[in-house]
Formats: C-alpha cells, sequence, structure tokens
DNA sequence: CATGATTTCCACAATGTGGAGGATATCGGC
DNA sequence: GCCGATATCCTCCACATTGTGGAAATCATG
C-alpha cells in the first residue's frame, strides 16, 4: 500500500483533485461541505493538510498577495504522485467493497 | 449525521452487509482481504466490532457450537438500523465527492 | 491602525493496529 | 468416560495515527 488513508484524509485529498492547483484551506473546506454535505472546521482541514504535506502525499506553496482586498496570502495545495497513488488505492478498495451492493447502500 | 464513521470503521460495516447474520471475527477479515486487498489483523476486526457495538451500530449475538471441528463459539455480528443509516451516510458521502471524477480516480 | 482573510498553535478525543495470551470446543487414546 | 493434544476463536492492552475545534497569530488592504 502506498500509504494507508484515514476517512477524512480521502476527502481532503479528493477535493483537491476537484479542485486543481488553486485551491487552498476555504475552497477544500467548501467543496467538502458542499459534496459531502457534512460540517468541517477549517482548522481541521489545515491539520490533515499539513499531515498530509509532512507524508509527501501533498506539496503547498504561497501566493502572491490578492488583488482585491485585504488578507493574509494564501497557501495552495497540491497532489504529488504518492498522494495519487494512496488516493487511488483508497478508492478502489472501497470500490472493491461496494461492488454489487451500490443500490443496497443507498437503502440502507 | 447519525455518527462519523473512520475508514476501517466502514469497511467492517460493509462486510457485516455482505456477509449478512452469519457474519463472524474471521469472515470479516476475510471479506475485507478479499474485497479490498489489503492486510487486517484479525484483532483489528475485533476491536473495531466492539466499538461499534458500544456506539449501538451493531450487536453481537453468541452462536452455538459448530458441529464440525474444535473451537471456541463463535460471536456472530449483524448491523443495527443506526449502523445502517451511519454506513448509507458515509457512502452518500463518499459518492458525493467523487461524482464525476470516477474515471480519473482509477487512472490517478 | 482598523479591519478582513487566512493560517497556525495546541490540546484532547476518537480511531487504527498488532502482539500476546486466554477461553472453549472437538478428537483420539487409554 | 477421562485427559491431554490440538484447532479455532476471542479478549486484553498498549501505543500510533487521525480527527476536531477553540483561540490566537499573521499579513495584506484601505
Amino acid at each position: 500500500m502506498a500509504q494507508p488513508l484515514g476517512e477524512f484524509e480521502q476527502m481532503v485529498l479528493l477535493a483537491l483533485v476537484r479542485l486543481g492547483p488553486g485551491a487552498y484551506g476555504a475552497t477544500v473546506r467548501r467543496e467538502i461541505q458542499m459534496r459531502a454535505r457534512r460540517e468541517v472546521s477549517i482548522s481541521a482541514v489545515y491539520t490533515t493538510l499539513e499531515r498530509l504535506e509532512q507524508k509527501g502525499l501533498v506539496r503547498s506553496r504561497i501566493g502572491e498577495p490578492t488583488p482585491e482586498r485585504g488578507g493574509r496570502r494564501r497557501r495552495h495545495f497540491d497532489l504529488l504522485p504518492l498522494g495519487a497513488r494512496s488516493l487511488r488505492e483508497a478508492y478502489t478498495a472501497l470500490v472493491g467493497m461496494t461492488a454489487g451492493i451500490e443500490g443496497r447502500l443507498k437503502t440502507l
């Protein structure tokens, strides 16, 4: 296994895939809230991103100051190859476990 | 949310759904190993089942001695309504996060 | 320097994981 | 029938990793 992923780690990585290179704390949070319909505290997002970076699944870079209003510089995140592999493995594991019972799961 | 589920907790609950009422430690373990293609220690399975029972997601009952060979009595597990709801929510959250990018995920 | 946006710090709770050992059950020999 | 040998399954426990949110710090704009 590339790297085992926790449940929330998967969510965060999936959000990064969806969002692409511009992703940062707030957009990751919003994406998860919209798509997974669950409450997410912003610090949970940052903590997780930080740990994913330490494990080499993700990389971050500091963006330029935004042209619009005040605020600190954004820290953008994107997926590294190890993160991609880990996510794929977690996903295929899930697919394997749910294969053939998708219908039943939705009506549980 | 009914009850938040960890990654391995989801696997165990999915195994219970697949296996039906006869499920016990060894079959849960085997199911996850086969379907998710990952190593699973038997004690991880028991610990998780135990915690799921404490949270009211699962119920256990002691089975009759097996007619075949030696061994201790089996402890069978099955899903309770709260477990079913929790699993459904975890599953739909995942589906929401992966909607439209299933193809990309498999080739990451 | 007041304000707004974003990130960091920190502490604690919940989940993940595996080694070691205990508890039955059956079987075959005596 | 009783007795250990053996097979199967379960429990205990300790520690690592992941999940979570309150509070505060940082930094850019006007």
